[in-house]
DNA sequence: AATCATTTTTCACTTAAAGTGAGAAAGTAA
DNA sequence: TTACTTTCTCACTTTAAGTGAAAAATGATT
């Protein structure tokens, strides 16, 4: 499952992968923590965006941290949520900084 | 005020220094997010226990983490919250782990 | 030891964040 | 225009953080 790293899946697809409700993506997305591309209306998530996400529902849910403080994390800059994750996150989660510089 | 680095302060004063509720700060001893030292009954805080609580608050009402995330950066060790904060702070939180290791 | 004063603890309440369900609104395709 | 799908909005639920009030516990005083 999203193995081909230029494909992107849409909401419900990534929802069910997370196991999260897929307004709670939108509820993320509303504080920035993610930014699907957009085609038309639809929304569409890269492998890298599932793979930082489930990195941030790793966050909250194993170590029990909460979206704020994820968020304050994100904003200093630390990289201090990531010193102890795989490669493949930290390029998530530099994918993501890249995003939202866009804007 | 809190001058003198070996004197320590009832959980009252403390209390009105840091602007909370002195129930505040029995909540986060459950927590173990502070140790005072204790003689009979009575809590008394130290300098560092006070530098380390203001920091915390710091963390929880300027920049916005919760408690619980910040219990969490603790136990990882990451330094994190450290990166960007005055010496003193680092004392206090070096303090605050020795404690921690005491029991 | 009995009383008093103070600190601590417990219970229950308030407020706000995180998340979700239901249905309305809006966009897309036939 | 109609049917279908995605998004958005509103309101609700649950849990963390904090606090008030009062009971319980403990140390001090007589």
């Amino acid at each position: 499952m999203f193995n081909n790293s230029d494909k992107s899946y849409p909401i419900e697809l990534v929802a069910e992968f997370l196991g999260v409700n897929s307004r709670t993506l939108y509820y993320y997305e509303k504080f920035k923590l993610v930014c699907p591309t957009r085609r038309g209306r639809k929304r569409y998530y890269s492998r890298l965006d599932i793979n930082w996400l489930e990195y941030v529902r790793e966050l909250m849910y194993e170590q029990g941290m909460n979206l704020r403080s994820i968020i304050v994390l994100i904003k200093r800059r630390d990289n201090v949520i990531l010193t102890k994750c795989p490669d493949d996150v930290v390029d998530s989660y530099k994918n993501y900084l890249m995003r939202l510089r866009e804007d």
